[in-house]
DNA sequence: CTCCTGTCCTGCCGGC
DNA sequence: TGCCGGCAGGACAGGA
């Protein structure tokens, strides 16, 4: 579910609930995520305070003042909820881990896959440590420009979709972002990476700055399972242009009906008039 | 190295 | 109504 502008527009309606507040007690319900949690999370954690909230590709970090930096994941059907203190901690299925705030809130991480995960690094090197050492740059930052997606996309044979999946090649890009930014950027899903010139690498790069940017304005994009913490629908699904639109026709006016096909095992939408193969 | 395939897990939807 | 196959927004190991 959750690419980088869910990610985000739950991390900031977080922050406040979670911002120097401290962790009076944390409850794991179950440890066997998509990385296993540590034995010793619940006594890490306990105690400490929430200095603030950041983001890396679709990763919430949440600093903590132990040292300590808390890394969530919401894999494909996580959610984040802040409810009552006074709610069971056990209320909902799937709810796996709870964090009991000073100031009356507790955050839940509910997840029925289980593709997402709660971990623990240390605050001082967390970038080095292993989803991050690695990770290509933040679509969103001052520094991402075409060039430098340019750069990173030379020499490489597959297809520019799969490499915008890539969290190694930019941060923070699923499915539907990957399908929109190409659709905006007039790229077809099939060409190979290093096969884009400077002017393509141009379009591309801000079309995927300028859709994550609505995306987070709108609260990004509930499908099905996303929702803010306080349970309200992200409202980009209605500005989609070719994700799931299969058989309609495409918004520039073109006369071209947006398809669908199958790349690494993943659903690509394109419109065939407006994304040619060249 | 690079790239592709299969797999983890549960829920939901459509077809029969 | 019930069962079954297919599909889902992610990430990683393993192998070619």
């Amino acid at each position: 579910m959750p690419e980088l502008p869910e990610v985000e527009t739950v991390r900031r309606s977080l922050a406040p609930e979670l911002e120097n507040r401290k962790i009076t007690r944390a409850v794991v319900r179950r440890r066997d995520m998509r990385v296993r949690a540590p034995e010793n999370f619940e006594s890490l954690v306990s105690g400490a305070a929430v200095r603030g909230t950041t983001r890396r590709g679709k990763y919430i970090l949440i600093e903590l003042s132990n040292e300590r930096m808390l890394v969530v994941h919401l894999g494909m059907s996580g959610r984040l909820k802040i409810v009552p203190a006074s709610t069971d901690y056990l209320e909902e299925k799937h709810d796996h881990l709870a964090l009991e705030l000073s100031g009356g809130a507790k955050m839940i991480m509910n997840d029925p896959r289980r593709f997402g995960s709660f971990q623990l690094l240390r605050r001082e090197n967390w970038t080095q440590e292993k989803p991050f050492a690695a990770m290509g740059p933040e679509p969103l930052g001052a520094d991402f420009t075409g060039v430098v997606l340019l750069e990173r996309l030379a020499g490489r044979a597959r297809n520019i979709k799969s490499a915008l999946l890539d969290q190694n090649i930019v941060a923070g890009v699923g499915n539907i972002y990957a399908c929109e930014a190409l659709f905006k950027a007039g790229i077809h899903p099939a060409r190979a990476a290093g096969d884009l010139n400077r002017a393509e690498a141009d379009r591309l790069a801000r079309a995927l700055r300028e859709i994550m940017e609505e995306a987070i304005a709108c609260g990004g994009t509930t499908l099905k399972d996303h929702k803010l913490p306080d349970g309200e629908r992200g409202r980009y699904g209605e500005k989609l242009s070719v994700y799931a639109k299969e058989g309609e026709l495409c918004v520039n006016k073109c006369g071209g009906e947006i398809q669908r096909f199958v790349q690494s095992q993943r659903a690509s939408y394109y419109c065939p008039r407006c994304q040619r193969e060249r």
